[in-house]
DNA sequence: CAAAATGTACGAACTGGTACGTATGTCAAT
DNA sequence: ATTGACATACGTACCAGTTCGTACATTTTG
């Protein structure tokens, strides 16, 4: 018979649950947690408030829930480069384009983020999940300044840290403070042409500060 | 007589006003716009609740004044920085730590404009003081890259309002993600060593890329 | 039937905002 | 100088709407 018509209800926990965080996904990400109302989430999912509190526990349980999701994401995508086959230059305009391109198709994400420093990273570090992750750009890019430097296509001894930074810093404010950024100087930095420019242009500073 | 003592209350509306946006901004740059309350902000106030409707309407417009009073703290301090008679490197690493200095210095702001980005600007662009200002950067920049280029000490010809982003961006970041960046590598970004590095880092870049 | 999943209705606390009343300062006329 | 009138500056108590959270009832599923 028809599944929904005549509320025939099923019970599908886990859609449930999958439904309840794309929405609070959203509703954190535009507003922030104090910001973002648990019956404005419950409205616009397919159930109920009570399901929310019924699998999260709470609001900030659900915001936390929403975070480590947002961040398991990332890791599929990130963790299936394969650059240690490729020459150091390029394997690093590789990395650096892909950070790029994340930061650029999930604003959710950099929103996030952003709120999350608002609030000193509390939720973070209570979250063992997200703290394991990150590491590994790290290592891969040591490997690719080592590899630079014992070729000698990289002068410089840099800190993978730092590295790293440099290209967050750049492809993460893009997003992040595109809207005062915008307001001020009236550029619109989702552009084709800008997105373009600038993402050559963070590879070309890295690269050109290590070649330094 | 004791001009304190014995509740003998002294009409100071300047001080009264100064007094409240202080403790807003504290409040608004620590919990947000929605997460920022008022009477948190009465209470820690030598004055009223009253007073804060009184003299600015309600929560938003104090958050605006806010907003209005960081921008405009800024702007005295960019604003006297005599560029022109240095050579163009040596002018563009005292931008570059001018405003690496700055954000280092303003966490507030740095938060509040992070806050602003989540609203997408929203109230800095109803406010006209706000936009008519960092344009005076871009200025200084364009002069700084076209005599580096007549100069030949600059072989790149850079579009100014990028290359403020550029270092904007380092710079900004390193504060507003101060929380999530630690948390994540266990980096302390406030240590005077990692400051150093920092700044020097980005004007390296920079001038790397200018000269590439 | 028992456990998990879900819907409805409601409550208690918080929070932005205000009504009402009082004190302080200013200035003109005495 | 004193007085009185009027505007500005300020304090207290309170209200009404919002918002997180829950008690209770019901349905689905194994």
């Amino acid at each position: 018979m028809a599944s929904k018509a005549e509320n025939g209800r099923k019970n599908d926990p886990q859609r449930t649950q999958e439904n309840i965080l794309e929405v609070a996904t959203e509703e954190f990400s535009t507003h922030g947690l104090a910001g973002g109302r648990v019956d404005a989430i419950a409205e616009r999912t397919r159930t109920s408030k009570r399901m929310i509190y019924y699998y999260f526990g709470s609001k900030e349980g659900l915001y936390l829930a929403v975070l480590e999701r947002s961040y398991r994401k990332i890791r599929t995508l990130e963790a299936d480069l394969q650059l240690s086959n490729l020459e150091p230059e390029e394997a690093l305009r590789v990395l650096i384009s892909t950070t790029f391109d994340h930061d650029e198709a999930h604003p959710d994400f950099v929103r996030l983020v952003s709120i999350e420093n608002i609030h000193h990273a509390a939720h973070m570090l209570r979250s063992e999940a997200i703290r394991d992750l990150n590491v590994s750009v790290i290592e891969t890019i040591a490997g690719i300044l080592e590899r630079g430097v014992s070729q000698r296509v990289f002068t410089r001894q840099a800190d993978p840290i730092d590295i790293h930074m440099m290209i967050s810093a750049f492809c993460f404010f893009r997003v992040s403070n595109r809207y005062t950024f915008g307001s001020i100087f009236r550029r619109d930095l989702s552009e084709a042409a800008t997105i373009e420019r600038h993402r050559t242009m963070i590879a070309d500073a890295v690269i050109g500060y290590l070649k330094a």
